[in-house]
DNA sequence: GAGTAGATCCTCT
DNA sequence: GAGGATCTACTCA
């Protein structure tokens, strides 16, 4: 199990990056409580050209502030009032990309992503969907900011490897206020994965 | 199984 | 004062 290194987020080509993401592990550990998952779903969202952004056209509100940071940094943010959804900031100071974390598969700590979610027991619905996965890692809007080169959060490889067979596409969810930029193929997922949201084909 | 309403609150206009 | 990068439960079939 090895961090992966602040360059890795630093680079321009945020839909490599997403691309990349895939089959990594994401490590949370507040106060000791570790919560582990393997990234099974992610969206890009390129900038200030891409529509569906919070940061399109340059856009800087006291919200999205986090998304011209420096790579390496959470943007946590609360949406319908209710979930709190994960970014990972990447490229250069003010240069808004960032990826969107939508699916995970639950690796270590699955009691405290129980406890943390109020479910029963483990299933398909724990860790599926961005609102979801947050709320069983415990990440919270007050993460926003947060690196993810700490010792409370980040994202290591453990070996894991896809093969590029089993890697998909396909336009971003939830995003149609975007008009042409909603259609971009922006999102990446392991094919067949029970944890991916949507429909299963 | 498919479709829809309701929850719920912070931020920006 | 509106609406959002969502989820669940409930309806109807």
């Amino acid at each position: 199990m090895k961090k992966i290194n602040i360059d890795f987020y630093r680079r321009d080509n945020v839909l490599l990056i997403a691309r990349e993401l895939l089959g990594k592990v994401l490590v949370t550990n507040w106060n000791g409580v570790i919560t582990t998952g393997r990234i099974v779903e992610v969206e890009a969202y390129n900038g200030i050209i891409d529509k569906a952004s919070h940061a399109f056209g340059g856009r800087r509100t006291r919200r999205n502030e986090m998304m011209y940071a420096e790579g390496g940094v959470a943007y946590v943010f609360l949406c319908y009032g209710i979930h709190h959804l994960f970014n990972i900031v990447t490229h250069n100071k003010q240069i808004p990309h960032a990826i969107l974390i939508r699916g995970l598969e639950p690796l270590l700590g699955i009691d405290e992503m129980l406890v943390r979610t109020g479910k029963k027991q483990l299933d398909n619905s724990l860790t599926r969907g961005p609102g979801n996965l947050s709320k069983a890692m415990g990440l919270l809007t007050s993460h926003s900011g947060s690196s993810l080169v700490g010792n409370e959060l980040f994202i290591a490889d453990d070996g894991f490897t896809i093969r590029k067979n089993d890697i998909a596409s396909s336009p971003r969810i939830g995003v149609a206020y975007a008009g042409k930029d909603a259609l971009l193929p922006y999102r990446f997922y392991i094919k067949g994965n029970p944890f991916v949201s949507g429909k299963p084909k």
